[in-house]
RNA sequence: GCUCCCUUCGUCUAGUGGUUAGGACGCCGGCCUCUCACGUCGGUAACAGGGGUUCGAGUCCCCUAGGGAGCGCCA
């Protein structure tokens, strides 16, 4: 649902004064919709709910869609999705950048008027070729300011940009929770554009806005903003606005070192989901991903509200490991309440085409398979067996297990199985032991053939336990099953 | 190129001047075992390098190297 952000503009600090000493915490996710969401823009939302909710304040989504070339509806949704479906509510929002034209319109005339701000007619081209020269100089490439004191109006077909004069002298200081005390000098820092030649705003100024009317405390963002941010204090100032507290997340790291993107996998929550990772798993990897609280792993969300702070995040990039994600779903996977991970599995299982409904109780599923499953996508292909007729044997586990040998003992298990007075794990396992020891064998060498016939291959839970899910007719049925099958083979062999 | 940032096992991290440098994932081995797993016990493995300061440095300072980010009428 959409809201559309109508508060008027405040220009009250939004830092901590006397006027203002019970100031609450107020936060901010802002990813752009340009594509899908990102594991990396995650953790900073993470980081800044935790943040939020643990002192008691609001935390505020905002979609930064200014870029109307690249933002599109279908990211706007995988962002609204995956914050969903990570249980990271916001208090308000989204608000939509693409609505507050007018009021930055506003600030960007005003700044004008107060002479803070200013027509530049450069060209593009010329724009390039100076940052050119300036490469070829060895020098860091940056605007000029040749129109800063032109005094241009505007006039005639060619639209002006409007460009920030940025102080030109002194530094700043970024007090960052993370990064500590953090200078740059203004002689680092040109005159950025705050406004198109088609009058719309550009993001550097968009963010300190919305930051300012929005009154955010404290922004967390990825620490790709750290070289903004100066110029962001700047402008603060020259809307007489005390800036935000701000800490600067690490980036994450694939594999190789290099930012995380595509090519190293999945990096969008909604492909991590698609992949059978619960959403547990996905924050609490996150959360400790650049930070930690002593030797704990495994943190609830309410731990993570009690301990976490943003001061003891790392400053350090970290590596995304896939293997420890997959050790923590499976930790989540084998450790919640069963009805939970059950409500997830009956989505992974419809997406095979099977009425979860119709076979064994996904909740027993759950009980039988927690064990040896990483994923909700792995449980549920191995569990297609209990709800699906078989699709042959595999080959391999068949040749080894469905001899000619077993055949009869696997007979007169389905005799006694047949007669089975009572369908429960304890009676059915003394069956199969005692037609196992009236042939001879061991336990194993039964229940190891009788398994590939019961599920078409090598792996499934006890052997008990999986007659029990599959129940008395189809393990009749599957076990007649076998005997033809090593008939067919013999035949074929002979 | 310039500016900013970062640097403890392969990976995530603990560590705030005195530790046999701890935990976790992964990997290897033992035990358990009807398969696969789970579990359990044990093992492997790190302070980027060089200078200082100090009785003493992973911890403080400097330099070097390596890595990351930014330098758009993108966000």
């Amino acid at each position: 649902m959409r809201r559309v952000f109508t508060r008027i503009a405040a220009f009250d600090a939004p830092a901590l004064t006397w006027k203002n000493p019970l100031m609450t915490v107020r936060t901010r996710f802002a990813p752009s919709p340009t594509g899908h969401l990102h594991i990396g823009g995650v953790r900073t939302a993470l980081y800044s709910w935790l943040y939020a909710r643990k002192h008691g304040g609001e935390f505020v989504l905002r979609i930064e869609d200014t870029d109307r070339e690249r933002s599109t509806p279908e990211s706007i949704n995988a962002i609204l999705q995956g914050m969903s479906w990570l249980g990271l509510e916001f208090d308000e929002g989204p608000f939509y950048q693409t609505q507050r034209f007018a009021r930055y319109g506003e600030l960007i005339d005003k700044l004008l008027a107060e002479d803070k701000a200013y027509y530049c007619y450069c060209s593009k081209e010329e724009l390039e070729s100076m940052r050119a020269e300036q490469r070829a100089r060895g020098e860091k490439p940056r605007y000029d300011r040749r129109c800063r004191d032109a005094g241009h109006k505007p006039h005639g077909d060619i639209k002006p940009v409007v460009r920030f004069k940025n102080p030109l002298a002194g530094s700043v200081v970024i007090d960052d929770q993370i990064r500590g005390h953090v200078v740059i000098s203004n002689d680092e820092l040109d005159d950025l554009i705050i406004a198109r030649a088609d009058g719309t705003p550009t993001y550097n100024f968009t963010v300190v806005v919305d930051d300012m009317d929005m009154k955010i405390s404290h922004v967390i963002r990825g620490d790709d903003h750290l070289n903004n941010t100066p110029r962001q204090i700047n402008m603060f100032h020259a809307l007489d606005a005390a800036p935000p507290s701000y800490a600067h997340v690490p980036m994450i790291l694939g594999a190789d070192g290099q930012r995380l993107s595509k090519r190293h996998g999945a990096v969008s929550v909604l492909e991590f989901r698609d992949q059978g990772f619960l959403p547990e798993s996905l924050i609490n990897y996150l959360v400790r991903l650049g930070w930690s609280h002593g030797d704990q792993e495994i943190f609830s969300v309410d731990e993570m509200v009690e301990y976490f702070d943003i001061v003891n995040v790392n400053k350090s990039a970290s590596t995304f490991n896939p293997e420890k994600l997959l050790w923590l779903n499976q930790h989540y996977i084998k450790s919640s309440p069963l009805e939970h991970i059950a409500s997830h599995l009956r989505q992974y299982l419809g997406e095979h085409d099977v009425d979860p409904e119709a076979g064994p109780d996904p909740v027993e599923i759950v009980a039988a398979q927690r064990e040896r499953s990483k994923t909700l996508v792995e449980m549920a292909d191995k569990s297609l067996f209990f709800y699906r007729e078989l699709d042959g044997y595999d080959e391999k586990q068949a040749k080894k297990n469905l001899t000619t040998d077993i055949a009869p003992v696997l007979t007169q298990l389905r005799t006694r199985l047949a007669e089975a007075a009572t369908w429960d794990a304890d009676a059915l396992h003394q069956i199969v032991e005692e037609v196992a020891a009236a042939a001879g064998l061991k336990f194993g060498k039964l229940a190891q053939p009788l398994r590939v016939a019961l599920s078409g291959g090598g792996v499934s839970p006890p052997i008990d336990t999986t007659l029990v899910l599959l129940g008395p007719e189809r393990v009749l049925a599957r076990i007649d099953q076998a005997p033809e099958y090593i008939g067919a083979r013999a035949a074929q062999s002979a």
